[in-house]
DNA sequence: CTGCTGCGTGTGCACGTTCACATGGGGAAC
DNA sequence: GTTCCCCATGTGAACGTGCACACGCAGCAG
C-alpha cells in the first residue's frame, strides 16, 4: 500500500496535490475553506489529505502570511489561584479562536526582568498581548515601548482605557468595608497588598472611600505582601494593640494568616475581630471560619479578556465564536459567610 | 538618517547583509555563533542588526530547519496550586534553554478531550511533550498513539519507566501514615483521591502498604475529588459513626473541608481528631490548626521534567546550563504542624 | 458570432532562513 | 616554489505555504 512519495518528510500540499491530481493551490485553497472550489474537488482533496496524514506546516504558513497566530501573556505569579484561572480560561479562548497562547513570567521584581520578559514575547512574533502582571511597573515599561500590537490588561489603571478590562476593584472593595460598617463596625483596619500592585491601590481606594463616604474616621492602611505567612506576624503586632475590631483583607490568603493569629491569641472570630477577604478561592467557603470575602470571576475576565483581544486582531478563524466582543468590567459579588458579625462591645 | 530600504517590512538577515556589506549567509553565521568568523565582521553585522532593530524570524527559522523548538504541556487542572508552580518552574527552565512552551487543558474528562488537546499540540509541532494530567486515561490515550516524540510525565504509572519523573508519592503516604501511627492512633481513614488520578491511587497505596506493614488493622478508604467542598461533606458523614481517631487525606484542600466538619461538630483538632494532609500548600501553614502535612516540591520536579526533556531533545541552546539531566524521583517531606497529636482516648 | 463576466483551477514567485557547496587567500609542509 | 589545507566568506537552492495573476470554459447579452 506504501506509496512511492514521502521518503521520511512529512507530507506537503504539494504531496496532496499530486495524490489527489490537482495543484497545490487547489489543496491550499481547500485548507482555507475558499468558496469557488467544485464539491468534489474538495472532497477528493480531504480524502487524500486523511489518507496521507497531512498536517498543514504552520511555520510555513506563519512565514508566507507574517502572522503568528499566537498570542503573548504576560504575568506575574502565575501559580496563584487568580492569575492561573484566567490563564486557564485564555488559553481555552484562544485555542477556539485558532489562536496559540505563549506565556512569560516575570521572575523578579525590577523592571529589567519586566522588560526580560516582554521581550521574550516579542521575539515569538505575538500578534496580541493579554497583561496579567499587575504591577504599575509594568505599564511604564509599557508605555515606554508603545506597544505596535493590540493589548488588553487585566487590571485597570485608569491610563489606558481601551485596553483595559477588569473586575472593578473599588466596587468590590467598598462592598467588603460597606459590610463591615453595616455591621457596625467604626474601627476597622485595612490590610493591602504591595504599593506597586494596582489591584492593590484600587482595593485600598475603595476601602476608603468608602470609610470616607460613611463618614468612619479611617485609619492607616497596612501593607502586605499577599502571603499568609505576613497576615499571620502582622496580626500578631496587630494584636499588641488591639484597638479595632475588624479587618478587611485585601486578599483570602492574608485573611487567613490573620484568623491564625487573631486565634492564637486565644480570640474568636467573628466574635472578637470580624475578618473579610478578596477573591473568594475555593477554599476559603472552608477556612474555620468560614470566610465572609468579595468574589471575583477569574476566567470570565480571561474569557472577555481574549474575545477583546481576538475582535482587535480580527481572528475568529474556527467555525462558531459569533459574539461580538463584551467589553463593560466584571462586579465582584459581596460573599457574606461567618468570619464577619456585629462587634461585641 | 533613514535608509533606503525597508518599507514597512522587518529587516531580514539581507537588510542586514546589505547595510553591512557581507553576504546573507554571513549574518546566518553571526546568528548561528559559527566558529570560523573574524571578530570584526562579527562586530560589524551585530552593530547593524542593532541600528536595523533585526530580529530573526522564528517561522523561517522553523521552516527550513524543522525544528519547532517549543514543547508542549499536557495538563488537566492548571489552576491548581501543584500543577500550576510545576508549570512555572517549567517555562523558565525552557525559555533558559530556548524553548517555547504550549500549554493545553484537557477540559472534560472523557478521552476525547484528552485526544482532542493532545491533537492540538502536535498539531503546533512541538518537538517534546511534558505531561502533568494525572489520569489514567491519559495515559492509555498516549499508549495508544505511540508517539514519536520525547516525553516526560510527572506522574509514575510504573509502566513508562524511561519517561518518568515524579515525587515518590508512595513514600510520602507512608511517611504520613507512619506518623500518625507513631502517635499511637489504630482507627485511620484515609480520603483518597478520585481512583482514576494515579497519584491518588499511589497515595493509596501508601497508606494500605503502611498500615498493613505496622499490623495496624486497615479501613477501606474514601474516594474523594479533591475538593474542599468534598472534604466537608464527606467529614460530615464520618462524624455520624466517629469510629476513628484520625484521617489521612491525599491532598490539603480535603484535608481543610474535614477539619471544617470537625469543628462544626462541636470537636477539636487535634484533641478529638488527628488530620493530616499533602502537598503542603502555602496556606496549610496558617490553617487552623496549622496543618502536618507532606511537602511536594512542585518546582523542582518541574525543573527536572524539563532537564530530562531538554536533555532528550538535545537542546541548550543558549549559555549557561551546563548541568546534565539529573534523574531519580523527588523525594516529599513530612512537615509536622499542629493538625496531629495522640489519640486522647 | 462576438464580447463580457464569473467560476473553478493552474503557474510561478515570494516569504526569511539554513544547508551544501564553492571560492580565494594565506600559511605550513615538502 | 609548489602543494595542501584550513579559514573566512560567498552563491544558490530548498523548506511549505499563500498570493497575484493567468487561463479556459460556460452562460448570457448584444
Amino acid at each position: 500500500m506504501s506509496t512511492e512519495s514521502a521518503r521520511g518528510r512529512a507530507p506537503s500540499i504539494r504531496d496532496v496535490a499530486r495524490v489527489a491530481g490537482v495543484s497545490h493551490q487547489t489543496v491550499s485553497r481547500v485548507l482555507n475553506e475558499h468558496p469557488s472550489l467544485r464539491d468534489s474537488t474538495r472532497q477528493r482533496v480531504l480524502d487524500v489529505m486523511q489518507e496521507l496524514q497531512y498536517r498543514p506546516n504552520r511555520a510555513a504558513r506563519a512565514l508566507v502570511t507574517s502572522r503568528s497566530r499566537t498570542i503573548g501573556v504576560l504575568t506575574s505569579r502565575s501559580a496563584q489561584y487568580g492569575p492561573a484561572s484566567s490563564i486557564q480560561a485564555i488559553e481555552e479562548a484562544a485555542r477556539e479562536g485558532g489562536y496559540l497562547v505563549l506565556t512569560a513570567n516575570i521572575l523578579a521584581k525590577d523592571s529589567d526582568s519586566i522588560r526580560e520578559a516582554l521581550a521574550h514575547l516579542m521575539e515569538q512574533d505575538v500578534e496580541g498581548l493579554v497583561i496579567i502582571a499587575p504591577q504599575v511597573r509594568v505599564f511604564d515599561a509599557l508605555a515606554e515601548l508603545s506597544l505596535d500590537i493590540p493589548f488588553v490588561t487585566m487590571q485597570s489603571t485608569g491610563r489606558l482605557d481601551d485596553h483595559e478590562l477588569s473586575v472593578d476593584q473599588i466596587a468590590g472593595a467598598r462592598l467588603a468595608t460597606r459590610h463591615l460598617i453595616e455591621l457596625g463596625h467604626r474601627d476597622i483596619y485595612h490590610l493591602a497588598g504591595p504599593q506597586d500592585w494596582i489591584e492593590a491601590e484600587a482595593r485600598m481606594r475603595g476601602f476608603l472611600e468608602e470609610m470616607s463616604a460613611q463618614d468612619v474616621p479611617t485609619t492607616a492602611p497596612i501593607l502586605g505582601d499577599w502571603s499568609s505567612e505576613f497576615g499571620y506576624y502582622v496580626g500578631r503586632e496587630m494584636l499588641r494593640l488591639r484597638d479595632f475590631t475588624a479587618i478587611f483583607s485585601s486578599n483570602d490568603q492574608m485573611a487567613l494568616g490573620l484568623i491564625h493569629a487573631i486565634r492564637e491569641a486565644g480570640l474568636d472570630v467573628p466574635r472578637d475581630i470580624s475578618v473579610v477577604g478578596f477573591d473568594d478561592i475555593p477554599e476559603a467557603a472552608h477556612f474555620w471560619p468560614p470566610l465572609t470575602t468579595v468574589r471575583q470571576d477569574f476566567a470570565e475576565l480571561g474569557r472577555r479578556c481574549m474575545s477583546l483581544l481576538l475582535d482587535g486582531l480580527g481572528g475568529m478563524h474556527g467555525a462558531g465564536g459569533g459574539g461580538g466582543a463584551y467589553r463593560g468590567n466584571v462586579m465582584p459579588e459581596l460573599v457574606v459567610r461567618q468570619s464577619t458579625a456585629a462587634p461585641s462591645r
